[in-house]
DNA sequence: TGTCATTAGTGACTCCACTCATAACTGAGC
DNA sequence: GCTCAGTTATGAGTGGAGTCACTAATGACA
């Protein structure tokens, strides 16, 4: 993650010194009282930074949870993926990738939410957000991957069906009626949705 | 829609009138300029009252766009579930119901997602909240009539798939991927999810 | 009609995300 | 070293959503 290109700049290592300590106060701010009810000077504060500095880094409050949560959405996928290996029950393995997105998603509830408002709403041109919008790609390829691996199903339906599932493991973590919802209830209403889908027609 | 219970003190019906006139300017306003191109000042005063006023009728700007819209929801979702009537093929029924809503939604692209951000991230317990909830509730009920046509379907099956299409509805029409792109190309894209939905084990 | 408790209305104010004119810094060329 | 074009930093300022202490209106009752 931190590569350091031999020699650079006092300016480069400047720049990136500063995004470091932005989001390691970001970071440590959301986690602690929820992105909400911080404000971006208080961040600011946080890193030593003047206010407009901030928005040079990132363009938008929101843009500033990505930049700190993509980096655990990504892990919690590479986690999910892994398990699913050794997982011969198609819903099982597909539960198995999902289990680790959505309980990275619920560390803390709110931020969790807004993250995928962010990800829905954002402007997907902003770099974070591309990234974000990449990592749920690749999700609906792991997913892709189980499911194909039964005969009976096309490549290009188990794209679709992905592409199903994920959309059903998004808005079950996003839906408000959920908010208050612990994650094993989550899961388990993500795992009967997905359940009906890949049992049809057995 | 507007009863008028026999004889109704002044109070009442002063609040009523400031109520449709909020409506009214908030109606024309938003279709003129999208939601996010107008102030809650010129709401206020276009509807000739208070800024702090608006606030009694609407607790957040977003629920004065909940009180714009939903009206338009519940039409599109009765024209959908009369023309679904009359149509055989499932898929085809299903795409019934669903192209109305998604039009509608799209009238103002802006503003539809916006509707839809409220909708799924806005406070549930707030009543113009709580009323799009039920309207996307029937929209799941009218899905899974038509999805239970089928014998080989139990009803608890055709719910369960009823939720999984209108996740798919809500999505595409929110994504960020397609803001750009027009009704025909999201109902296709919708229409490709559902089939394969259904199909699965024909 | 006058009193009064309750409900509705109000706009100056607060809070916060974000901007922008200006200043400071950096390093390449000399 | 010195200059200067480009880049980065800054915080006072701006715009807009939402609040609140206060005022006005209403209607129930005497």
């Amino acid at each position: 993650m931190t590569e350091a290109p031999i020699s650079m700049g006092r300016r480069e290592r400047n720049k990136r010194a500063k995004l470091e300590r932005i989001v390691a106060a970001a970071s440590a701010l959301f986690a602690e009282r929820g992105a909400d009810d911080v404000t971006t000077q208080q961040i600011a504060d946080a890193a030593d930074i003047g206010t407009g500095t901030l928005f040079l880094y990132a363009k938008t409050k929101g843009e500033l949870l990505l930049l700190v949560q993509n980096a655990h959405y990504e892990e919690a996928l590479e986690r999910g993926r892994a398990a699913a290996d050794g997982i011969g029950d198609p819903v099982d393995a597909l539960m198995a990738i999902i289990r680790p997105v959505v309980e990275c998603n619920r560390v803390q509830v709110d931020n969790g939410r807004t993250y995928l408002r962010e990800m829905v709403f954002g402007d997907p041109t902003e770099p974070r957000h591309a990234e974000a919008l990449e990592i749920a790609l690749r999700t609906e390829s792991a997913l892709a991957a189980v499911i194909a691996r039964r005969p009976e199903i096309s490549e290009a339906d188990a794209a679709v069906l992905a592409r199903v599932a994920s959309s059903v493991m998004f808005l079950t973590m996003a839906a408000g009626v959920n908010a208050t919802a612990d994650t094993e209830t989550l899961l388990a209403d993500i795992r009967t949705q997905i359940s009906v889908l890949t049992r049809r027609g057995e």
